[in-house]
DNA sequence: ACCGTCTGACGAACAGTGTTCGTCACGATC
DNA sequence: GATCGTGACGAACACTGTTCGTCAGACGGT
């Protein structure tokens, strides 16, 4: 019943295992085919082995999602010109990007004090364009919180925004129409504010300039 | 083989199931138990009936999930003293408080616009706090978005913070150790600001601060 | 040139998961 | 009393992440 074993040899030459062709290979078919594809199974069968084989380079799915998430990080660009208000709001923008390319990701990082090399990196840096802008320790340190949740939150909607929902569009059209047949005395600002709410603009650039004005405005105090 | 059927009627009573005690349920059960044990086989077993009973009221799990973050909105009380800015910061750390509550619910309102009855509820009192402190709708509006994207995210970390993490002090302590032990060439600030990095403090009144204030002294031009 | 040793690839299996289908008891309706 | 429709539910399906044991092939010492 067994077919004779396949010689190794018998095949093209298959690149060995490591944890970075894992991390990269798993980061393709996020991007390719979704997070619900995202499989141990999956990911082993691209690289032309089994899913055991993984499991020596890497602890589990939620490993390698984090290392996912830090490979993806690693491709974010610090700026170097401009004013340091200027740099750190492109900064967190780049972060946001970076993780948005990728469905789901963002979500990772939720919920655990970052710990990948790349992730670190762009924290070090808020702190040193901070620290620049004449911020005192405490408030520099709580702001790179902030600053951090809010690129994993608005990566992780952008990116859901990006892929997946067939047609944004449409899909908008239907939120409003059922923000706009809400009972208006229970609802009257919802059900009557509907073309400011869904109104066009660049509010992802808004949103950081408005954390980086209230972190300049608003000292830690403790 | 088969044994007979147990009538329905040798039992004691049984709740009629319904979308209601199923969410309710669902609730208890992540609260108790944790995420993952928040199967639908287990919620069903919980109401003494099999998992494909759930389906008549529920689409899938989703759909139970998203249910559940809504009832546990339901709950967010709305404050009633104090300027427009205190209402709309304490209202912001109720919301985020009512989603805490529930290891991992917050993320299920991630990556989609709300429309749950009563996280439009909340929207549209935000909404209202902004307009009466004379904000343009469209400023109102956006804002309004990322105060919501806040809350989420907010609440996301605090609920990881609150359950499952056996000891945080330890946990603090460990990644504490893992930043002092950085190369203190490639991450400068994070070697030497540990101090400040970990310090105590409200800094989730801080970070609601961070955001009303920004949004004053941030309109939206368009 | 041989022979151990050891690493890593991997098939098979385990214990679950969400979801669907077909059946069948029950309460209300005619 | 017969009929009907609703909803409860056992069983099954197609998956999942993860572990275990096996075993081929590379490496190092003699």
């Amino acid at each position: 019943m067994s077919a004779e074993p396949v010689s190794r040899r018998a095949r093209p030459a298959k690149a060995p295992l490591s944890r970075a062709v894992i991390v990269r290979t798993g980061l393709r078919v996020l991007d390719r085919e979704g997070l619900d594809a995202l499989t141990m199974r999956r990911v082993a069968q691209v690289l032309d082995t089994g899913a055991a084989s993984l499991y020596v380079y890497v602890k589990n799915r939620d490993d390698l999602l984090a290392a996912m998430l830090d490979e993806a990080l690693g491709r974010v660009r610090f700026p170097a010109e401009g004013s340091w208000q200027e740099r750190l709001q492109v900064l967190v923008a780049n972060s946001i990007d970076a993780m948005s390319r990728h469905e789901g990701l963002a979500l990772v990082a939720l919920g655990g004090i970052p710990t990948g090399l790349n992730a670190l990196l762009v924290m070090d840096r808020m702190l040193a364009l901070l620290k620049e802008g004449g911020l005192d320790d405490t408030t520099a340190a709580w702001a790179v919180d902030l600053l951090y949740l809010h690129i994993t939150v608005a990566g992780a909607e952008q990116a859901a925004y990006n892929t997946k929902k067939m047609n944004a569009a449409d899909h908008i059209a239907e939120v409003r129409k059922l923000y706009a047949d809400l009972p208006a005395d229970r609802y009257p600002l919802l059900t009557s504010m509907g073309d400011a709410l869904f109104s066009a603009g660049d509010r992802d650039r808004w949103a950081i300039q408005v954390l980086v004005n209230g972190i300049l405005n608003t000292p830690a105090d403790r």
